[in-house]
DNA sequence: ATGGTCGGTGGCCGA
């Protein structure tokens, strides 16, 4: 089973991309970040013509989840269990969507990017990653055998290598201390980068700012992962990032993570 | 050269 994740920065934008790219990859399943649309604007059909299931939960034209599948997909859940609200009211965003596939229960997860230090939104990103730890803790806790990947576009750069300059970032977010803490602590909680051993840096990178001649002067950062629990990450065989589908006209600004499993499916 | 570029939308905002 080939399964992979990609923010692709609106699905309608760039769907004939995904298309082409989901034929030439062979991937079984695809966790989709930033779709930026609304459930009735999502370009199903075309997904379908290729033998893929879909869903998707998008409320506006800003954040939006799917999963793509077409190795079964069931049991879909709009949302963590505890996953905070934005807003007053607070109120769910569109940031996360569960669905099993093929004996996985695949997370497409678009972890809130936080702004700058001070700004609302960084307290917001620390409460909501606290959260899916607890909510992820406790799936492992009901169930030690689960096979469940936490896919996405997570918005940390876990170590300085990550990014091309730890000078650049001395203020910024997504190298902080504080959001790296959450991000290892949904590691100690049992789930594992399977990506990184296979693609180890620096100078590995999963996202390029679209200014700046960011991509050809490879200065990136390491932002998308997927986070396998015990009983998954023990059949994974290999993993890639297709830094190739980053180039050309069209391409969104982040590059899609694929990781091979191997074994029976449940 | 205090910049640059993509999306969305609707006359700027988010990344």
């Amino acid at each position: 089973m080939r399964l992979a994740t990609w923010n692709v920065n609106s699905v309608r934008a760039r769907i004939d991309r995904v298309l082409d790219w989901l034929q030439r990859s062979d991937v079984d399943v695809l966790a989709v970040q930033e779709t930026k649309c609304r459930d009735d604007q999502f370009p199903t059909e075309p997904l379908v013509a290729l033998g893929y299931e879909v869903a998707h939960h998008g409320l506006s034209a800003w954040n939006g989840v799917a999963v793509i599948s077409r190795v079964g997909l069931a049991d879909v859940e709009i949302g963590f269990p505890g996953q905070p609200g934005w807003g007053d009211p607070a109120a769910a965003e569109a940031r996360t969507l569960g669905a099993n596939c093929g004996g996985i229960r695949v997370w497409s997860l678009y972890v809130p990017n936080g702004r700058t230090l001070s700004d609302p939104h960084y307290r917001y990103k620390l409460d909501w990653l606290a959260r899916l730890r607890t909510a992820a803790k406790g799936w492992l806790d009901t169930d030690p055998t689960a096979q469940i990947a936490l896919c996405g576009d997570w918005n940390i750069a876990p170590l300085d290598e990550d990014v091309w300059d730890m000078e650049k970032f001395r203020f910024s977010t997504h190298v902080s201390e504080p959001e790296r803490r959450t991000f290892r602590a949904i590691i100690d909680a049992g789930y594992a980068d399977v990506v990184r051993p296979h693609t180890p840096g620096p100078g590995v990178y999963t996202y390029w700012d679209y200014t700046r001649l960011r991509f050809p002067r490879r200065e990136g950062m390491r932002l998308d992962f997927a986070l396998c629990s015990p009983a998954l990450a023990a059949r994974v065989v290999d993993a890639r990032i297709d830094r190739q589908e980053r180039k050309g006209k069209g391409a969104s600004d982040h590059a899609p993570v694929v990781i091979d499993v191997e074994g029976p499916s449940a």
